[in-house]
RNA sequence: GCCUCGUUCGUCUAGUGGUCAAGGACGCCGCCCUUUCAAGGCGGAGGCCACGGGUUCGAAUCCCGUACGAGGUACCA
């Protein structure tokens, strides 16, 4: 129940014996959101630490929900985050297949065994009895649950189904008194009492059985030691460790985890609107910074350390360190860690991450498309050097440095007048502006913002009156970074151009 | 409804009976820096540690109850 008397110390070492192999052990129903990232993290951050091996498992026994390109998609998002995988679809291994599908002969068997073991029984009821059970039982406002009639037919009835060859399920026989006590390495003892807990179906009509059996049955012939899963298994661990205890095979250690929750602090879910690892990587999140918060979402390292490369993370990672309660996913704080690790990368790097963003088309979210393909690595170099340290999202830059790229600038011609000051006065200023740049010699930042201040000076002006009117006729924007370096990589001519254009602007609104 | 888990600043968290009149981070506010925007520096607001009872010389930390939240209650995972 506490933190604090919940490892058994025989139990671990007796898990430490062998070499860790953890899984994850997803449905390819869908997309996967972070929450279900986390969890895998955990686990692969804890097999990398101790030197073990990270198993990838996919539990399509739900072929209907099933969806076409899911795994696909898993394994890149596993793969853009750095998770490498040692046994898996694709990969193989030792122990697979790796689908669930693939394996539903040994799970028939082992329903079988537990039949014959009287732990199991078949159950003819039709899905309708079972609907209409469900019903009646909540109009009572009773618990829905199986009432068991196919656990006690007698031996006649059975026969009759079978000659008519009715369909059947198979059910785990749940003790019916007594308690089940499930440990669990986070959460310490967690006591069930075993008549609220359902027979539930461990082989569907279809042959193929359920999580309950199949995930257990695998968990067990692939030596996973140490199983990790989102606290909402909780409620069925009791049924799983009477199954174990009925088969005879020894329990991994059991870690439910924390869930993740949205702002709406329910449990994270696509149809929800919950970010998929796309959805981060087509805004330009790096994943090193993803993982990186993704790791703090249910786990710390000490009260004040919270940025980690993926090293670091492996090397301090242990399992004693992770929560128990859930939390909330906060994107702001993500947007945050974005931008520090952008500030931390080298120039060179961030330019060659950076230019497939600004290079995909416009309807994507890069530059307009009337910018020329492929860019100037240069360039951009130069452009990114400046923008860097503005940086929360490597998508942001096609907004903020199109004007670095794009012919002819739209923006309102109001913006060009700054506080204090009219068109006449703004035209003035930018013409004795331009009039001053004709002579600065070369065209480098240093070499313009003497003389570009003493001209502020001599026209009466504060410097970011003069100052913000070139920003605004080279750039389009009042946001941008220094004035004189942004001049300096658009260019002489292009920066000069603006500020004629600018000029013209507003000498059509003087009249 | 029933079962289970959880509950420390708005959010993520540190905290394993005294060093906690509760520390860090994001966000927010202010100041400094400053040609704008950032970044950076400094400072601030924000928590009766859900509530109520115990245990103890001493409790955010242990126990019990309550409230609230979440999860489960499928031939889904």
């Amino acid at each position: 129940m506490t933190q604090i008397d919940n490892r058994l110390p025989e139990q671990q070492s007796k898990a430490s014996a062998k070499t860790p192999r953890l899984r994850f052990a997803p449905s390819p129903t869908g997309f996967q959101h972070i929450g279900g990232f986390r969890t895998a993290l955990f686990s692969w951050l804890y097999v990398r630490h101790c030197a073990g091996q990270f198993i990838l498992r996919i539990e399509d026994t739900d072929t209907a929900r099933t969806v076409e390109g899911a795994v696909d998609d898993l394994i890149a998002g596993m793969n853009w985050l750095g998770m490498d995988i040692d046994e898996g679809p694709i990969i193989g291994g030792p122990y697979g297949p790796y689908y669930q599908t693939q394996r539903k002969a040994l799970y028939q068997q082992y329903a079988n065994q537990l039949i014959e073991s009287g732990h199991a029984y078949r159950c003819y009821c039709t899905p309708q009895r079972l609907e209409e059970m469900r019903k009646e039982q909540e109009a009572r406002s009773m618990p829905p649950r199986y009432d068991r009639r196919c656990r006690f037919l007698t031996a006649q009835e059975r026969a009759d189904n079978e000659a008519r060859s009715t369909p059947w399920v198979v059910r785990f026989a749940m003790p019916l008194e007594g308690e089940t006590v499930v440990h669990d390495e986070l959460h310490g003892d967690m006591v069930f009492k075993n008549i609220d807990i359902d027979d539930t179906v461990i082989l569907k009509s279809n042959g193929l059985a359920p999580y309950h059996l199949a995930h257990l049955v695998d968990d067990h012939f692939m030596g996973i030691t140490h199983v990790l899963r989102g606290e909402e298994w909780i409620s069925s661990a009791p049924r799983h460790v009477q199954i174990y205890k009925a088969l005879g095979w020894e329990l991994p250690l059991f870690y439910h985890v924390p869930n993740i929750l949205g702002t709406d602090k329910k449990k994270l879910s696509k149809r929800r609107g919950a970010p998929a690892w796309s959805d981060f990587q087509r805004e330009g999140y790096l994943p090193e910074a993803v993982l990186n918060f993704l790791a703090l979402l249910g786990w710390s390292y000490d009260d004040k350390t919270e940025l980690f490369t993926r090293e670091d993370l492996i090397r301090v990672f242990t399992l004693e360190r992770v929560g128990i309660s859930a939390g909330i996913y906060d994107p702001d704080k993500l947007l945050w860690m974005n931008g520090v690790y952008i500030r931390r990368l080298p120039i060179d790097e961030l330019t060659r991450r950076t230019l497939p963003y600004l290079e995909r088309s416009q309807a994507e979210g890069g530059l307009p498309d009337s910018v020329q393909r492929p860019l100037d690595y240069e360039y951009t170099l130069r452009v990114l050097q400046l923008e860097q340290e503005r940086l929360k999202t490597l998508g942001e830059a096609a907004q903020k440095d199109a004007f670095f790229y794009v012919d002819t600038l739209t923006y309102d011609t109001a913006l060009l007048i700054q506080k204090g000051m009219n068109a006449a006065s703004t035209q003035y200023g930018l013409q004795s502006a331009l009039d001053l740049l004709t002579t600065i010699q070369p065209w480098e930042h240093a070499a313009m913002e003497p003389p570009m201040r003493t001209l502020a000076s001599t026209l009466g002006l504060k410097t970011g009156q003069l100052f913000g009117s070139i920003r605004t006729a080279v750039s389009g924007s009042t946001a941008t970074p220094p004035l004189f370096q942004m001049m300096e990589v658009l260019g002489r001519e292009r920066s000069m151009t603006r500020i004629e254009q600018a000029i013209e602007r507003l000498a059509q609104i003087d009249h």
